[in-house]
DNA sequence: CCAAACCCCTGCATGC
DNA sequence: TGCATGCAGGGGTTTG
């Protein structure tokens, strides 16, 4: 399930190899990746400029279109040569001398050519992304979040860009708090702390190459070793003090606390 | 207006 | 061994 740093990692490694490379053909295999009549064709004899990211979106740049790609849980992309499309392959982007597929067991993920113009109108119900937060737009957004859970407001995309499951429970552990801690219970070194944290958990799991929890896969980009790191989630003893980890359900997600190190 | 429920999907775990 | 059942999960949409 790519969160920001998985992202950030398959942008850098797709950026490197398509950079001014000319798409020559799309073949949509499953339409729902796409939706309903987007002219994805449009991006045919079109160069890719450059890859950006912004929270777990990936951004494929062109000359009049940005092509917006979401991974959902098991989105993947691949670099390959010309053989037979397999199973899970959903689309086929072809180059002049390799193909560029999207990959998703699940379907879950979604991909949207979109004019230029429309950038801030995609993405006006994004929040900051969640390695570059600022104290005072924390302050201001919780303002309005006061009776939620911790965790439900770390994975709410409209307050905070590119956190999951597995970031939030190790951001909840960083800042020693359990997930389902009231909003209006926080304090401003609980703020500075969840600023400080995200950036410093998320930027080191992107130098460790991501998380990896299913390793049966090869996903490009993607064989990440920052599942060494974690603390808390998916963990049976906290590696801080060695309690026996609590699972539990916060924001309706499966959820790791430690309970001597949150309170 | 908000929150909960539902929906999309498949692989895998569980129970019999 | 194999079949039926159910669960996970991001985020958009529908319902209450």
């Amino acid at each position: 399930m790519p969160e920001l740093p998985e992202v950030e990692v398959v942008r850098r490694v797709l950026k490197d190899k398509l950079t001014n490379k000319i798409v020559r053909k799309v073949d949509v295999f499953y339409q729902n990746i796409i939706g309903d009549g987007e002219l994805i064709n449009n991006v045919e004899n079109n160069k890719i400029l450059d890859i950006k990211r912004r929270g777990k979106w990936l951004i494929f740049v062109f000359n009049d279109y940005y092509m917006m790609s979401h991974l959902r849980m098991e989105g993947k992309w691949f670099i390959k040569d010309f053989e037979p499309k397999e199973k899970h392959e959903h689309v086929i982007f072809y180059f002049d001398d390799f193909t560029l597929r999207y990959h998703d067991t699940r379907k879950f993920g979604r991909i949207h050519l979109i004019k230029k113009e429309d950038y801030d109108d995609f993405f006006k119900n994004l929040g900051m992304d969640a390695n570059n937060l600022a104290f005072n737009y924390l302050k201001n957004k919780f303002k309005t979040q006061k009776n939620k859970d911790l965790k439900e407001v770390l994975l709410d995309q409209s307050v905070i860009s590119g956190i999951g499951n597995i970031y939030a429970d190790e951001i909840c552990l960083r800042i020693g708090r359990v997930p389902n801690t009231k909003i209006k219970d926080l304090n401003d070194k609980d703020l500075e702390n969840i600023v400080k944290y995200s950036k410093e958990i998320l930027d080191k799991s992107i130098e460790f190459g991501g998380t990896t929890i299913r390793s049966y896969t090869s996903s490009l980009g993607v064989i990440g070793h920052n599942q060494d790191n974690l603390i808390v989630h998916r963990q049976e003893y906290c590696k801080n003090c060695h309690t026996k980890i609590v699972k539990s359900k916060v924001a309706g997600r499966t959820t790791y606390t430690c309970p001597v190190c949150q309170k």
